[in-house]
DNA sequence: CTGTTAGCGCCTTCAT
DNA sequence: ATGAAGGCGCTAACAG
């Protein structure tokens, strides 16, 4: 039973030729009925499968798209694959999955095999913003090969990108602290190189100077994405004088660390200290002191990716587009930064 | 920059044929240095890129294994992904997701359209184990390619399973809520058609029996895996004459439903009830009140998966495999059962 | 409406 | 060590 059956098992058995089977399967209009539906009855007789290698070989289209991510095993991460994927389920394509662990070598070697592999797009949220990859990913938009950056982008010419306004994001999160009476606010912020650090950062800053709170450039440090990074940062900034009543952190990751730390030294949260996260995991809202957090919309974003990359491929101009999506952050405010 | 260079125009500027470039890029060795080495760097310089499609098409190895899950954001099944990524990329293989959101429909799609895009293997953890799928299922052993069950499984000749040994899971959580004191503990389980939550129930049974406690069956009922159901089923489990003092849930979403409900309503954690949940998912250790839990391996899981799946593939004796591994589950005992 | 031909890019016999 | 030829399975252009 390994032997497939090809369309020329068909033609012979119907004693017509393999291009006629193939215009009956592929509804070609210029056949009969009565041979179309011989044929269709057959190929289901024989249990005739197409093999789409064939088909791609031929078209040049493989219906797969490469999506390459830092890891999978994160909810923001996983979920934007959902999205990705039930976009792109209903037009035939599918997905194929490259994790590159925030390794650049991993990143430029993914992008190479998906190449290699024909890919019909790539959507990626890359690693980091070295120049390494540049020559990769130069030569995928040489190629005319879509490819869409999603959250963690880099200024590309020729590169769409689906991201969410992050500026706005810890704008918003930090005006939040400050109506609830905070006024010395740290923030926890992540490698700058990346712009979704950068302007959630400037958002920040700017809610700062907006409601005329002066910047403590001691409040403001790199932390890793976990819960010890939080750990730690409050370990430092409770040593300071005078220490912040507040933090704006860019993962929620370290926002539970610094809770965890705060409580444990007896600092009464929301009371005399509040915390905001970023990213909404689920864990934020299942805390009994649930996180506040400012949420991505991860599945809007997947989809999202998937129109962009869809509307690029459908596209028969000659023209190349370079769309740029930025969704709006909703903000979750919950106990962690709620004072009665 | 659209047109790819394939194997010809190498040859075309080497004058030799198409054949020799083929031999010097595989390393067959039946070829000169000087000619191999000429080759290499004339592919370097005209870019050449090996196109696997073709590749596959001839040697009817597509290199990709296809993984079907009933969805990808949830940390469960994103962390086996990952485990079958890592396992898996080294060889040279991608991963293609498919997503079935447990619908059985979806699940006879997919499978199909894998087979078409001649995929090397399939992975999956199946939704439910109605007849529906059984055909096609078959068909995918009988043309010889792969199967692996991971974590749900059903019964099926000639397809290999890696799980976890849901019973003693079952049997070792509620061991530990016996040892902690409880007498009556009710069990939140679910469709026992799924091989997981029938044996989870069973080492519960199991547990009872051997400890001389007696299985009260309205303590035991099947509820959806969220929180909300395990609200509910608190709501109910209160009402009765007695109510339990224990929860052994098997899905950590209804333990922290229940919990929810339990301290809404009052009722004292871990000293008046114990709850024990399943699945080790991040927030069960993120809680204040951290929740007890047992940890299904899910990366160990992906990996032991893909590590069959090559067995399987490199196994060039005509003779089927079937092989069932087994993991050992690990209990992580925790706050929400734990009395000092 | 159907058959013939050719080729997508690669590799592997078979010959030389 | 290299060349020639054929085929993996499919489809599109060209005939008729």
């Amino acid at each position: 039973m390994d032997q497939k059956t090809t369309i020329y098992d068909i033609a012979k058995r119907l004693d017509i030729t393999a291009a006629t089977v193939s215009r009956a399967l592929n509804n070609n209009p210029k056949i009969s009925e009565a041979t179309r539906k011989l044929v269709l009855e057959t190929a289901d007789k024989m249990n005739y499968k197409q093999n789409r290698l064939a088909q791609s070989l031929r078209s040049g289209k493989s219906n797969n798209v490469g999506v390459i991510v830092p890891r999978i095993d994160s909810n923001f991460f996983a979920s934007v694959i959902r999205g990705i994927e039930e976009e792109l389920h209903p037009e035939g394509y599918h997905v194929i999955i490259c994790q590159t662990h925030e390794d650049e070598k991993r990143e430029i070697e993914n992008i190479t095999t998906l190449l290699n592999a024909q890919v019909d797009g790539i959507l990626m949220s890359i690693s980091n913003v070295s120049k390494e990859n540049d020559h990769v990913i130069k030569n995928v938009v040489d190629k005319n090969v879509p490819l869409i950056f999603f959250d963690r982008k880099k200024k590309m010419e020729g590169v769409s990108s689906v991201t969410i306004n992050d500026f706005e994001g810890g704008y918003l999160a930090t005006k939040n602290l400050i109506e609830q009476g905070c006024k010395r606010i740290a923030h926890l912020t992540g490698d700058q190189s990346l712009e979704i650090f950068e302007h959630r950062n400037n958002g920040f800053k700017k809610a700062l100077a907006d409601s005329g709170l002066e910047l403590n450039e001691n409040y403001v440090f790199q932390t890793k994405s976990n819960v010890d990074a939080g750990r730690q940062a409050v370990e430092k900034l409770l040593s300071m004088n005078p220490p912040p009543d507040g933090i704006f952190s860019s993962s929620d990751f370290a926002a539970l660390g610094a809770i965890q730390e705060l409580r444990e030294r007896g600092v009464k949260i929301p009371e005399e200290f509040c915390v905001f996260g970023f990213g909404n995991e689920p864990f934020t809202r299942f805390m009994e002191l649930s996180i506040s957090s400012v949420d991505q919309s991860p599945l809007e974003m997947g989809k999202m990716a998937a129109k962009v990359f869809l509307e690029q491929i459908n596209n028969t101009d000659n023209i190349k587009i370079e769309k740029k999506v930025v969704l709006t952050p909703e903000l979750h405010i919950r106990k962690s930064s709620t004072r009665k």
